[in-house]
DNA sequence: ATACATGCAAACACTTTGCAGCACA
DNA sequence: TGTGCTGCAAAGTGTTTGCATGTAT
C-alpha cells in the first residue's frame, strides 16, 4: 500500500528547486528561505520547509542530514560525503569515493537490514586556520 | 589559553554516570533522565543534559550523535559506529572495525584539516522485520 | 471538482541558559 | 571561601503541523 502523491508544479516549488540548484554551497533550510525571501518575500518558510522535503523525497536534490545544526540541501543528487567546518559551520563535498559496499561488509550480523549509511566529517577548513 | 576546569564530583554527576553505565541500550538524555527520576525525582533535567556533555568531554561516556532525533550515549567509549532502526529508533552497535585510516585518505585534497568522522547506518533491526 | 499546496501562527522536540542559592574542594 | 554546580523556568534552534483558503490538474 504506497502512498501515491501527484506532486504539482506550483511556483513556490519551482522556486524553492530553482534556488537550490544555484546555490553551490550546501545551503540549510533557513539560507534557501532567506535567499527567496529576498526576491519573493510572499514564500513562507512552512512551504520552504515542505518543498525542500518534497523534491528531496522526488530526487531533484539531495538531503544531508547533518549530526549537529540544521539539516542542508545539494542541487548534486549522486550520493556522496561531506565535511562541516568546526569554526565556520560550512559544508563542503569530500572527494572519498562512495562506498557501496559498506553495508555488506557487516551484513553477516544478526537480522540487521541495513538500508543506507552516512559518513560525516568533521574539521577545519582552509579559510577558517 | 585552555579552558581549565576543575570538575567537581556531585552526587548527581555520579547518578548520571552510574546511569548510563547501566544502561547498555544507547539511552537519549531523556530517557536517562527519566530512568533517574524514578530513583531521584530531585534531580532536574537540564542537570542531566549538562553532565552528559561534561561526562563525554572528560571521556567517560561516549556522545553519539545522530543525524535525526536526539543524541544518544553509550558507556562504550571506545569509538565504534551504530545503527538506527528506522522503525523503533533503536541505536545499535554495528561490528564494523574503526576506520582509524579514513581521514588520511582524503587527507590530500585541499588544505583541510580532517579531525574526525562519524559512520552512521540506518536499516530495520532484527525485532522489527 | 478535488486533491494537493499555501500562508500564518502555533506547536513541537531537543537542548541550552540566566539566575539565585547551594555545596564540594 | 570561592568557584563550580544545582533547580527552575524561560528561551533558543530547527522543524512540523492545524486550519482555512487557494490553485493546479
Amino acid at each position: 500500500m504506497q502512498e501515491l502523491k501527484k506532486n504539482r508544479n506550483t511556483l513556490q516549488r519551482r522556486i524553492v528547486l530553482e534556488t537550490v540548484q544555484n546555490m553551490t554551497n550546501h545551503p540549510d533550510a533557513d539560507t534557501v528561505y532567506e535567499k527567496i525571501s529576498k526576491e519573493h518575500p510572499l514564500v513562507s518558510k512552512a512551504t520552504v520547509y515542505r518543498n525542500l522535503k518534497i523534491l528531496a523525497k522526488q530526487g531533484l536534490i539531495l538531503h544531508i542530514p547533518m549530526l549537529d545544526g540544521a539539516d542542508c540541501f545539494d542541487f548534486n543528487c549522486l550520493p556522496h560525503y561531506h565535511i562541516k567546518c568546526r569554526k565556520c559551520g560550512g559544508v563542503f563535498d569530500v572527494d572519498l569515493p562512495y562506498q557501496k559496499d559498506i553495508c555488506s561488509k557487516i551484513n553477516r550480523k544478526r537480522g540487521f537490514i541495513i538500508e543506507s549509511h552516512q559518513i560525516v566529517f568533521s574539521g577545519v577548513c582552509p579559510d577558517c586556520q
